[in-house]
DNA sequence: TGTACATCAGTGAACGCGCGTTCACTGATGTAC
DNA sequence: TGTACATCAGTGAACGCGCGTTCACTGATGTAC
């Protein structure tokens, strides 16, 4: 007996068993937003999500633990993805209004990519808490998401050799502006019902007073 | 068979009831700080811990989530202790050093109130991610925390009244400080197995340049 | 052109486990008479 | 001073549930001869 809503799912034609992988994944990072812990998330709710048997998982992870982390995974990819075409349409757009003919605006790349990370994490509020908050780091090597951080360090070096911002320990100051931006993003996403400042501008503060940026 | 390591354990004599109350409050406590997530702790390990019944927690409490949240309401308890104490100590110092009579030194309670956060957080790195990054705020009422956010928004606005730190919205610029302390201590606690630069050293520079403390 | 067979994509039943919670109970201790 | 009784502090068995994982299996589809 199948209630109204539930497809009748097909098995995919030879060949194409990956697919039911990639979909698998997807299911996963929509249960990881909703619930924002990695804990809370069991196979068999995935499963339930796809109308696949509980087995299937198994066809494309080892256990559980693989499929969360493949998942968070994808989700880093998507935030630095994010990350670098919010930088680079900035800069361009930026150059352009400056009659310059794209060229490089660090200052407005900077900008851009903690802007876009604010605002990821607003609409990926679960799955930002689980990215970054997550108790796994300590079960898993999650190295993967240091470049996340190497293109703000970058950033921020970029916008020192331009003279945008006081020379300095470029890495320690990416840390600094780093550490500002996701405490105010974890704490909007952890309590989404207070009454925040309005996000822009309070990283606009961090990118002033932190980085040093004219 | 009790193994070795088992305490026969006595019932409290009438009228002492409230002494398990406080036990079982400890060892929550105590498993949370381990597990760092809410979701994590159960009841029943919490028995366990205290070789007790699971049954006996309801003596106390109504159920799980009760336990839960009366934890983390003693252990905000616990670091808004240690924030005024540290704060007040701090103070009493200063105004020692400059020969003042226990004169008070608005920054340096500022600093100590900041410095000891971080520390209580990397002393019980488990309970300040349960305490500040949990789930639990979606579904419980965890308001009580605003005494903290209070204090650190009346130290700087104590600062900029006694002209150590310029003028300014003392409730948005505590607010930027908390967000980067916590950001930072979010992510040391998150991952305490990277190489952080200090602390303490990190703290002055959200002091010095968020606050504009001289 | 037909057929046996290998492979692929996925299923369903079953396992043992730990969980939160309910219920009826036990047994020591203090109190009223 | 003795005893019946109420209260307090806590227990043990049992419930139904969802979980991760294992296992033997099914049935469609392509391929070799």
């Amino acid at each position: 007996m199948l209630s109204f809503m539930e497809q009748v799912r097909g098995r995919n034609r030879r060949g194409q068993g990956e697919r039911l992988r990639a979909e698998i994944i997807e299911a996963t990072m929509r249960l990881l937003d909703e619930l924002g812990d990695d804990e809370a998330l069991s196979l068999r709710a995935v499963a339930r999500e796809l109308g696949i048997a509980a087995t299937s998982v198994y066809l494309h992870f080892d256990d559980r633990d693989t499929l969360v982390l493949a998942a968070i995974r994808q989700a880093h990819e998507s935030l630095l993805a994010a990350a670098k075409a919010a930088g680079e349409a900035a800069a361009k757009a930026a150059g352009e209004a400056a009659g310059e003919a794209a060229a490089e605006n660090p200052a407005a790349t900077l900008r851009a990519r903690a802007l876009i990370l604010g605002q990821w994490a607003q609409e990926h509020a679960g799955l930002y808490k689980v990215l970054h908050e997550s108790t796994l780091h300590q079960r898993a090597d999650m190295s993967f998401k240091e470049e996340l951080a190497a293109g703000t360090t970058a950033a921020v070096q970029r916008c020192m050799d331009a003279g945008l911002a006081p020379a300095g320990d470029a890495a320690l100051i990416a840390l600094d502006l780093r550490a500002a931006v996701h405490g105010t993003v974890s704490m909007r996403v952890t309590e989404p019902n207070r009454p925040w400042p309005p996000l822009d501008e309070q990283i606009d503060r961090f990118l002033t007073k932190l980085v040093g940026l004219y």
